[in-house]
DNA sequence: TTTATATGTCGATATATCACGATATAAATT
DNA sequence: AATTTATATCGTGATATATCGACATATAAA
């Protein structure tokens, strides 16, 4: 999904595509399990069964969760022999992590 | 809506709070019609018409979108005669969206 | 009062997302 | 080779969300 077929339009409407896309990786960050394990991320480089367990989640489902944050980009995957490290690469991440953790809270 | 039947745990998992009320602000605000309407309000005071144009979407889903976002917390309704101007209340809001708009540009 | 305008609500339907078990792959261990 | 460990993928049913038409309300204008 999310082919970006890009606006056709250009009426006062404006270009839909900039909140589009936002939309599309907002929806992706916006997921307790991964907040989390994006919040782990930024301090530190975690395989997919240390975020699994923090998460409290079986690992087969933290790795679903890993690649979709992956198809947006927030994140690569390093595998070292049978594990699994990711780690950010949307430096945006930060920031906005910052903004969500300033209104809600960091969990612990 | 929204029964958070939870896992039964409470292992060194941490708090699930701050990331599950987190992740239900954001899926919210995870929505182009909402992201454009949010941007919108940051700069000024619109009409659900005004913002329902803007989107071009029909005012009585634009209606739907502004309840959603005002049951978060993002906004809030004030009634002049038949007209219905929403007015942001979340301070964060704009920090949240300045992050967003720094990684994916404004909509025109 | 009647009509038009602006907003809001309800119910139905289509689509998307979630969590899960089963299964698959791939590397390390025995 | 066979087994165990770590990750990943697939299919499914349950739940949530988005969108829509129809209708409801409330104010203003005629």
């Amino acid at each position: 999904m999310s082919k970006k077929s890009i606006p056709p339009k250009s009426i006062a409407h404006s270009t839909p595509d900039a909140m589009e896309q936002a939309a599309e990786c907002l929806k992706t960050l916006a997921h307790p399990h991964r907040l989390r394990m994006v919040h782990m991320l930024l301090r530190g480089r975690y395989t997919v069964g240390e975020l699994a367990q923090a998460c409290g989640i079986p690992s087969h489902m933290a790795s679903e969760h890993l690649r979709l944050m992956q198809r947006c980009g927030f994140m690569i995957c390093e595998k070292e022999g049978r594990k699994a490290y990711y780690k950010l690469t949307e430096s945006h991440l930060a920031n906005l992590m910052a903004c969500i953790e300033a209104r809600f809270g960091s969990p612990v």
